[in-house]
DNA sequence: TTGTAAGCGTTATCAT
DNA sequence: ATGATAACGCTTACAA
């Protein structure tokens, strides 16, 4: 726990410890010659500087905060993984903060971001957040913030979210074209802006075929697996030829509940998954799958707020970033579990 | 980002900041009215110390540093949680790095996360970590350090990892009784600690009932998802009547290896993997799992851990934490894929 | 070209 | 009971 530090050198150098600074900063006026020894010598003890002062001296951490609903959720993780590679390759580290769907949690995990002084925020609301107002404080104190996957119209942001309205319309415009008329439209809760888009794309694609549109075909259900297969088996009574599942763990859901009840997949039912899990190619064929880049929107956050912190952007200007989304089929006619032999 | 300060305090109550420090930190000589005033002043404005300036005077930093070789991974991202969880109940916050399976990046990383003043460093290995000085270094310099999932004897460390001999034990056993003869097993990379546990426990279940041990069964993979199909087209050619992959991704990629090839599980082989995949639900039946506790050995690194950093465990004495696996069976003798209508 | 000193926010030591 | 001062590691006017 011994780092050794520029005073440390400047003993040993007989030098100041401003000098020792000056060399290793690059800084003009210097002495080669005594710049030479100073950053030998800081090579050959390992010399790092301490972060920590930095951020004292700067009031800046060189940190990005991240705030997921959870981050034991497959789109979450790739999403930060996306925001690491990012973070890291631009000179910041990243801190990550669980709000578990909870508004509170958000709160206090926002305040504990800020108090570590970090440059910036990337967040993806909470299930439970509808007032962004700890958001817009923290704004007005300049503090540069970006929205990802979950974003708010309520907050004058940048918000980088998959192109949700689209995807859901080729979802739905496919499930049409192969012959489907009543399709379920499964979401999680109705306030999220995502939800929203999803199911408006939805809603648009049934117009345009001239679809009716029949609202005991759409359901809600909460974040858990367990939440999701009673309210399948409730959309169920309403004998649609089709699903849409507009999330991970709700297409996940609807897909075990299926099988649990032995359904066909896509011999009774048809189904669509609005979904990241890299683990949906094993169930090909039964579900096909609109993919959200979470990777990418990861990254093309990170980007915007590492140029908002830089002062490449400025901060009052607002935007909205969509990611396009692709939509993967993988509807054979072939049954599923068809085995032949080694 | 103008957030309050001691010194702020001081000024508008007309006090010094030692008092002010002493007023809030509960120190005993202090005019109960004088403290009054203080905390009343810092809860209306509300004061939150500033943890860098603490970190700088207490040169620690209440920050737990997380190695792991990739985020975006299950196994991981739930040991993550609950990591995250024990830390934050105990005032700890986290910074997670990535290895991204690389010696070097390893280093890296750890360097990082000692230049910024981790109380603690809890360790995944990298698959392409063998030698471990780095670390040693580090324990000399009284960091503390818990290992878990992998871990390397050559560290005197604390470490903390799913029971995988028993796992595989119990895995093999299984397979064996339930018919199998021909087991092909499954790896990563040879030098990881759990691949060796886990083939032990293979060999143990195979020599307690006789079944000879066959090295043309035992492959070794690499991490990513592509290659494992060629691992697994080419132990087929060694007709095996069952698999044990001994890893979650090895398990996925060997699952979707035998869908592609229309080999039907359970009826042509038996497949077990050693996994933490909770959408393995979704396959059932065909593949049965070795679950891993990946939560819980995150919890209970993490308590390790910190109560090495807070001196309630001294840190010479090493350690080896096993947790339970369990195992679920998930073989019914109804084939894969039959539907019924609705 | 180099050194001195102040300051970032906090606490501990030593006065008063 | 309270205040002044130094220190943590670093940078940056300002002096020399």
């Amino acid at each position: 726990m011994d780092a050794i530090t520029i005073k440390d050198i400047a003993r040993a150098l007989n030098l100041s410890t401003s000098t020792v600074s000056r060399a290793l900063r690059d800084s003009y006026e210097i002495n080669p010659e005594t710049k030479r020894l100073v950053v030998e010598y800081a090579e050959r003890f390992n010399y790092r500087p301490n972060p920590i002062a930095l951020s004292l001296k700067e009031n800046r951490s060189r940190v990005i905060g991240v705030v997921v609903p959870q981050i034991a959720n497959n789109y979450f993780s790739q999403a930060i993984n996306g925001i690491d590679a990012i973070a890291y390759s631009r000179g910041y580290q990243v801190i990550i903060f669980q709000s578990h769907e909870s508004y509170e949690r958000e709160l206090l995990t926002v305040q504990q971001a800020v108090a570590r002084k970090v440059d910036g925020l990337l967040i993806s609301l909470s299930g439970g957040t509808s007032d962004v107002s700890h958001l817009r404080d923290l704004q007005e104190r300049k503090l540069p913030i970006v929205l990802f996957d979950r974003v708010s119209k309520e907050l004058d942001s940048f918000c980088v979210t998959a192109d949700n309205f689209t995807g859901a319309f080729a979802a739905t415009e496919h499930l049409i074209q192969s012959g489907r008329r009543r399709i379920a439209h499964l979401a999680i809760p109705s306030y999220i802006s995502i939800t929203q888009e999803r199911l408006a794309g939805y809603r648009a694609a049934l117009e345009k075929y001239g679809v009716p549109y029949d609202e005991n075909l759409i359901r809600y259900s909460e974040f858990s697996q367990n939440d999701v297969e009673p309210v399948v088996n409730d959309l169920l009574n309403q004998s649609p030829d089709a699903f849409f599942a507009a999330g991970d763990r709700l297409a996940l859901g609807c897909l075990a509940t299926l099988k649990k009840r032995g359904i066909a997949i896509p011999e009774t039912v048809s189904l669509i998954g609005f979904t990241n899990t890299p683990v949906a190619d094993l169930l090909a064929p039964p579900m096909s799958t609109v993919e959200q880049p979470a990777l990418d929107i990861g990254q093309v956050a990170a980007e915007q707020l590492i140029n908002l912190i830089e002062g490449k952007q400025k901060l009052t200007q607002p935007g909205m970033i969509r990611m396009p989304t692709r939509m993967i089929v993988r509807e054979s006619s072939q049954p599923v579990g068809v085995s032949k032999p080694v």
